[in-house]
DNA sequence: TTAACTGCCTGTAGCTGCTACAGGGTCAAG
DNA sequence: CTTGACCCTGTAGCAGCTACAGGCAGTTAA
């Protein structure tokens, strides 16, 4: 098949398949004689597996070293658990760093309902306070240090 | 004040510092005879001001709308209001995409907890099989379908 | 016949928000 | 006179794509 079917099958970007292929992802495809890329089920499934991690929020690289776990399935698989680990411990600080963001952006909306002028605005206000450093809604926690 | 302190009174680097004036985020210093930099403490709150707005992860497009705002205190401050409320629910959305890839990572962490042979182990497996289409417990909803 | 259309090609630049050089000047202390 | 801590400009890099520009290939419609 053809890049154009490739991608609308994997459900991606025509441009990200060449994309992988540059970054050493996908394996190079054969060439019809005008120069086309000519894909085989195989690389259907290379690119599924890569789309597949990557929604799973894996980097690239980790990626990389997944495929290369693949073509030597007697290595101990240790590597791969930890792979993931670090992982699922990457994805856990994300979550609670925005989770406190929230809290934060709704302590600070919670400075100003009323449609105001700018000047009186409790946000705009609580932001340049802020600024002066003299401690703020959004990040209460930093009064008391 | 150089550049320097000013960097370090604000806590970032002296090349973010550079940076946000290249953006237009901070207004132009005074310059010493040598070319350096000359700060005021009305520099060092305009950067604070964007620093507390960057650590609300607020981007630098709205805080360049933020700071057209404060120059004009008599303006509805409406915008301001739906500018922040936007910010919340893009975080929002953001937290729960990560908390669900948590739930999908550790729903695949759990097909492997021995230490096997990487042609064995139950995450290349789940990989390997969700590459295949044959769906995978790290997204089962996708089963149901 | 020719024009339009779709799909493919390569190569390069852009996005965000910095960060990190390279290559150079300034100034005080030892 | 050299070392070291600053400062300067300008440019390239990071991730993971996305979006062109400029051009060829192959099919179809007027």
């Amino acid at each position: 098949m053809r890049i154009g079917e490739l991608a609308k099958l994997s459900n991606c970007d025509v441009e990200t398949v060449r994309f992988y292929e540059r970054e050493g992802l996908l394996d190079r495809p054969a060439r019809e004689a005008n120069g086309y890329r000519q894909y085989s089920d195989e690389h259907l499934t290379q690119l599924n597996f890569i789309r597949h991690c990557r929604s799973l929020g894996i980097g690239l690289t980790e990626v990389r070293i997944l495929r290369r776990f693949q073509s030597t399935p007697d290595l101990a698989c240790d590597e791969i658990n930890q792979l993931i680990d670090k992982q699922i411990a990457r994805i856990h600080e994300q979550t609670e760093s925005l989770r406190q963001l929230e809290r934060q952006l709704h302590a600070l909306r919670d400075t100003c309902h009323a449609n105001q002028k700018t000047g009186e605005c409790g946000i705009m206000r609580t932001l340049e306070q802020a600024a002066e450093g003299e401690g703020c809604a959004c990040h209460p926690e930093e009064k008391t240090r």
